[in-house]
RNA sequence: CGGGGCGUGGCGCAGCCUGGUAGCGCACCUGCCUUGGGCGCAGGGGGUCGGAGGUUCGAAUCCUCUCGCCCCGACCA
């Protein structure tokens, strides 16, 4: 391919809309243009990455025997109403009207959708079992969209759904899956973990998300530095701890404590480290308030706190609330004295703490003096806080440590959810009608480009890993003028591209330094510099873009060495993918 | 939704406080020159100053409203 053939817009300077380096890259590179808030235009070199992880993505899927469909991107209220989701989604369903008035929404996801494919085609459960997936432009509203593509509001996403006759059926399904997800990353060639997942607002009961790890991921994760146990932070059980050195107990006083409201605050005020301080956090769940307890210098987790109240969703109480409860403003709030009726619930950490702090449940007043045991013992006890470093593994003796990561895919069991309340059953072999088992597992294409990029960058561009790089190598002749140099290019681009090499021939009328720097921004694996010294000797220079230096070649030999050179890194990730599940 | 910031040519920015003919760098076009890491010289094109209303003799600049974008938080396959 022409560069002067192509629509690359590169920027010497990053749009002051972008913050990290993948949506800067992106932009600098001409891959990608915001046309409205997390919505992009993919431009052409942006489009021959999507299509590399699309194409890997289906012949991994395709090989694991799903088929792939096409559903709509805008789908009938009336699917949503039936499985309770067009109430309970919330504002991120981007709902809209067609010309009859009727409701419609732009897909976020496609549960109801396939299932009522699903329900009505498919009867028997000699059809069974069956893995349908799309790739397809979502949309979620999302709250705060940022990050380029890394959350966007239109993404592309590969989701699956897998339907069964039983639990077991889909349970091997799931592990099927889990293998295909492993080699789909090992082939786009990134480092990425998978781990166990809380399975949020999508439900069902069993999940694990591939995390590729990167500093700027959204999510912490914790890994176990002895065994293979890995897991989200808010998911990741935790081993029986280091408790808190004992203290003896000490008698239960008032402290004035005027202004200070953090734990941060008081624990500078008091002079009192934070593991020594309950911290209370009132929660609204379903109809009731909660008011859960962690340590100090402890997170809680709210997927734990809702697994721990068995509710699909839990909101931080509003300002008002707190006062209502408590009797004091925003801050103060303790176990001790509560006067409505309000569950407790504590983090395991929590329990025989002594000589502690919380707050007094009176404005600007703290006790101090606090026994867990002693001063409010009608608490239950859960697992609440998330995980982080240096926690005990749940399986061995180990600890944690903590990671970032960036959430490419998850996969989810969903059991009946579906299924149920869309009525989706086929009969078994005895005849009865059996709800169908399902799995979903999705994998965000766009998110998983921005993924790379993370991870695979330097301080003059993108690094691409070969499987995913746009061009396998770019050829740049120094100086077109030069008629030697410029039919060496071309004929070097004819017979690498008819070896199925794909190059980018930067025949661009630009002085040299230009073409180098944006050699390095787009980022291509290997790059074959045209110059007068080198073909003097009758060679070509050829150069990794992540090594400094470049080696002379023949240029008759050249074709040869880098087509095996492309197709060595191309086989890299396959190979180290027939990996144990987790 | 709460807090903060920013909208001036394609990109990056100055000008605004203190009202008086819209500027700089890069990019772009033409010519010359040059050709190994974002050359040089000369000439040139391009901007409803996000939008609406107001104050004023006069508004990019002051006031009101509004739209968009970014960051932090809450939220989230």
């Amino acid at each position: 391919m022409r560069q002067s053939a192509m629509l690359i817009p590169t920027l010497r300077d990053v749009p002051a809309e972008a913050e990290i380096v993948s949506h800067k890259l992106m932009l600098r590179a001409g891959m990608i243009r915001q046309v409205a808030r997390g919505i992009y235009d993919f431009l052409p070199l942006g489009v021959r990455v999507l299509r590399k992880v699309e194409r890997i993505i289906r012949e991994e899927m395709d090989r694991a025997g799903a088929q792939e469909v096409l559903l709509p991107a805008v789908c009938p209220a009336e699917l949503w109403q039936e499985s309770g989701r067009w109430e309970k989604y919330g504002k991120e369903l981007l709902r809209i009207k067609d010309r009859n008035d009727r409701d419609f929404c732009f897909g976020p996801t496609h549960e109801e959708v396939i299932t009522d494919l699903v329900r009505r085609d498919v009867r028997s459960y000699r059809e069974l079992p069956m893995n349908l997936y799309q790739i397809q432009t979502k949309f979620r509203d999302e709250v705060r969209p940022r990050f380029g593509l890394m959350r966007g509001r239109e993404f592309i996403m590969k989701d699956a759904y897998s339907f069964h006759v039983d639990r077991a059926d889909c349970d091997r399904e799931y592990d099927e899956m889990f293998r295909t997800y492993r080699r789909i990353f090992d082939r786009c060639g990134l480092a990425y973990r998978p781990v166990e997942a809380d399975t949020g607002a999508i439900g069902g009961s069993r999940s694990h998300e591939f995390q590729v790890l990167a500093e700027s991921g959204e999510d912490a994760i914790v890994s176990c530095e002895k065994c293979e146990y890995a897991a989200n932070v808010e998911k990741a059980g935790i081993g029986a701890g280091d408790p808190v050195a004992a203290v003896e107990p000490t008698p239960l006083v008032e402290v004035a404590t005027p202004g200070q409201r953090t734990i941060e605050e008081v624990s500078a005020f008091m002079k009192m480290k934070p593991h020594r301080f309950v911290k209370t956090l009132l929660y609204v769940a379903g109809d009731g308030v909660v008011m859960v307890l962690v340590r100090g210098d402890h997170v809680l987790s709210e997927a734990k706190l809702k697994d721990a109240l068995g509710t699909p969703a839990v909101e931080l109480a509003s300002e008002s609330t707190v006062e209502a409860v408590t009797g004091a403003p925003v801050g103060f709030a303790g176990p001790i004295g509560v006067k409505g009726e309000v569950r407790l619930l504590a983090d395991h950490a929590l329990a025989g703490i002594t000589a502690a702090v919380s707050g007094a449940n009176k404005a600007d007043t703290h006790f101090k003096g606090v026994s867990a045991a002693r001063d409010f013992p009608h608490v239950e006890y859960a697992d609440l806080r998330a995980a982080g470093a240096g926690d005990r593994c749940p399986r061995c003796d180990g600890r944690f440590t903590l990671q970032r990561g960036i959430e490419v895919g998850q996969v989810f069991y969903l059991g009946t959810k579906y299924s149920e309340a869309l009525r989706a059953t086929v009969l078994d072999a005895e005849g009865r009608e059996r709800v169908l088992e399902m799995g979903c597992y999705g994998i965000g294409v766009t998110r998983t480009i921005a993924a790379a990029i993370e991870q695979n960058h330097d301080d003059a561009g993108i690094v691409w890993p070969m499987p995913l790089a746009p061009f396998h190598v770019v050829i740049v002749p120094v100086n077109l003028a030069d008629e030697r140099l410029r039919t060496t290019a071309e004929r070097l681009h004819d017979e690498l591209t008819a070896r199925g090499v794909e190059v980018l021939l930067d025949d661009r009328d630009e002085r040299p330094g230009v073409k180098f720097k944006d050699a390095d921004l787009i980022g291509c694996p290997l790059r074959i510099t045209v110059g007068p010294r080198a073909l003097e000797r009758g060679a070509v220079e050829l150069k990794r873009r992540r090594e400094k230096e470049s080696t002379e070649v023949a240029a008759a030999e050249v074709v040869e060495r880098v087509a095996a050179m492309v197709a060595a890194d191309l086989a890299a990730g396959v190979r180290s993918r027939d990996l144990d599940v987790r």
